[in-house]
DNA sequence: CGTGAAACATTAGCGGC
DNA sequence: GCCGCTAATGTTTCACG
């Protein structure tokens, strides 16, 4: 049961923080026509339902030195070890201190330039979204992370041209 | 010039807000072993500058009844009208006063299930990300939306099996 | 950069619909 | 059940040292 039931009044809520996440209680409360401890309530509600997740700042890739955006679709050896692909951090962890070798799950979290990872259906196993300085740094990333893990069978890389959209707002059903 | 110039303490009030977006002021502050006057103004200044782009809550797809991420490829004909490709909202807006055409960039922002798209180097022109609540609404989507629009020629899409990494922090060089 | 004080916000308990 | 009030506590935000 993994769905939530919301009325109108959490959804309202809902599409407020999703574009404003430190707007006040108070705030928030007279934009749904409550006061503020209903409207506490149900955002806390929210929170522990896990349908709020997490409240985050979002940062600009351009002010920060991260000029290019890359998108890389991964296909791994068909019978790598299981742990490559899928290994929980304890079995990955164990392993790794006979050699460098991890999952490549556990991987993809340590290595700080790849935001997002899905395992896919289709051709490839995995896409990567990556965010590096420029082509050299995208490059080493590459030679020197990447393809040098042992699961990595190849790559498909593709990069940003332009942002025509991009948000954390999920559409509210 | 869109790069900010960034001292440690800076890093790492970013690193902090890129984790948890509602901490009090004074809580950041601590942690920067700094009083919360200078902390409050390095944050405000961060924010006007438009390193800090924006605060939200971060919502479980999931929970929200949205099951289904897909990411779609798709390529536009080439020789549309310039106006589909990345014609402004206003050049746009006045289009379609005459006839339901929208550049596909504009009614990419209209469409809400697709929360991000980018422009892309190779075969394929963009890159979509869509969240779905299963198969018939993305069907759905697929058939009402995304193919009626005049300037789309094909899409290829897959679908996230598993979601391994998803974060919207990004790395602090 | 830090201090302090006024304005503002959060949160728990209680009573009412 | 869900709402709204009140009151104590905590936080933000300035002017100023």
């Amino acid at each position: 049961m993994p769905t939530i039931a919301l009325d109108a009044t959490d959804r309202k809520i809902l599409a407020i923080l999703q574009e404003d996440g430190r707007l006040s209680n108070q705030e928030v409360a007279e934009r749904v026509n409550l006061s503020p401890s209903p409207c506490l309530r149900r955002i806390k509600q929210l929170e522990q339902a896990g349908v709020i997740r997490q409240y985050v700042a979002l940062l600009e890739p351009d002010k920060i030195g991260l000029g290019l955006l890359a998108y890389i679709n991964v296909r791994l050896e068909k019978h790598s070890d299981p742990l490559y692909l899928s290994g929980t951090k304890a079995a990955a962890a164990q392993h790794q201190t006979m050699s460098p070798r991890v999952s490549f799950s556990t991987a993809v979290e340590r290595w700080p330039e790849v935001v997002a990872c899905y395992a896919m259906t289709g051709e490839m196993d995995f896409l990567l979204r990556v965010h590096v300085e420029d082509m050299a740094h995208f490059s080493r990333f590459m030679m020197e992370t990447l393809l040098r893990h042992p699961a990595v069978l190849d790559v498909k890389s593709s990069f940003a041209l332009q942002r025509v959209k991009d948000t954390t707002a999920l559409p509210l059903l």
